[in-house]
DNA sequence: TAATGTCATCCTACTAGTAGGTAGGTATAT
DNA sequence: ATATACCTACCTACTAGTAGGATGACATTA
């Protein structure tokens, strides 16, 4: 027994490729090569392509909620919790990858159906936090337009790392978030 | 002699497929079926893949600039410019595709390096159109900043119409592109 | 006017390599 | 004895790409 260890770096290793190359652009031989295990081997943990596909969202989407959860305990402030959730982006593009969800979501007409829903779910989840948190700023603000603002702070980021990275440029990322933060600081 | 008519089909076919799909969702076997052509034949017009896409980003590039020149043409006003440049994209995301470098720059990490070098610079395009207009409202603004609020408009765009997309919601485009317009015309 | 050559536009038939996936086995630990 | 964690060997379908040929339009030449 190795304590599972081999299946957790198929599953790291099937994020990377995921986030830096997309669905479409990482195979079964990839994964066998770098974490030194058969192709056949992989299906012991993964039957198919989609079933790995959904563990790795699922446990980006755990994750992800799970730094959410954090930044609810750490920050009191509206500001500082959005200025935190744009953070969160940082270390993904430092590491010349794409929000996992955000590369999904460009490759989604080409994936099984089951894992376009959990996509939609862990963006269904950001737009209900940001939601939560543009609610203590706004007062008297309905819920469509909660939604909305959340979407255009979601789209800005994701779109920003996208031009960041495709660019070789990370100053896209952080003056795009810098922006986000100071119109919504002067907003009411 | 059938005036180019297939080369062009063929084009049509392997830029929409790029659009929906990205440059790994599709094959020389899609594009042979739907145009009714065998896939060697393919080959005639295109000896490669990247060829075939370097051809693909040269036209949209040339048709995109010259939207760009036509809204010159149409509109004095730097707002209402920026506000149809905005416009270009929305029969894009109608007919459920994403901007053809937008979905590219995703696709970035696993593209031939002829095609990223195209990619970058339709937007290097992007940029300076951008910021020729933007320079009529802004008085005494640097370079750097200009292209810094030219890539924020880029980058909310893109971001938009991805997200957009994936949540089959075509509003997250309209409401953030709105968004966009009136957070410029309040700036200065 | 008729024969000839040239070129574009396809085709059939094929290649090496890769895709995800399966069948059935072995070694080890509990 | 049973389950976990791998393995070898294999499969079918598909990938981009190649070789070489057939067809027909058109221009050149005899």
């Amino acid at each position: 027994m190795q304590l599972l260890s081999k299946k957790f770096e198929i599953l790291d290793l099937a994020q990377e490729m995921m986030q830096k190359r997309g669905y479409n652009g990482f195979s079964y031989a990839d994964i066998s090569e770098a974490v030194g295990i058969r192709k056949a081997s992989i299906h012991h943990y993964f039957p198919s392509k989609a079933s790995m596909g959904v563990a790795v969202i699922r446990r980006y989407r755990k994750i992800f909620n799970g730094h959410l959860e954090n930044i609810d305990k750490e920050e009191k402030n509206w500001l500082n919790r959005v200025n935190k959730y744009t953070k969160l982006y940082e270390p993904v593009l430092l590491e010349n990858k794409l929000c996992l969800c955000g590369m999904l979501a460009a490759d989604i007409e080409t994936l099984p159906k089951i894992l376009k829903k959990e996509i939609r779910d862990f963006f269904v989840d950001n737009v209900d936090w940001l939601s939560n948190n543009l609610k203590l700023h706004y007062k008297n603000i309905s819920k469509k337009r909660l939604s909305e603002l959340s979407w255009k702070i979601i789209a800005s980021l994701q779109g920003a790392i996208m031009m960041a990275r495709m660019s070789d440029n990370v100053d896209i990322f952080f003056f795009t978030a810098k922006e986000l933060l100071i119109q919504l600081e002067k907003s009411n």
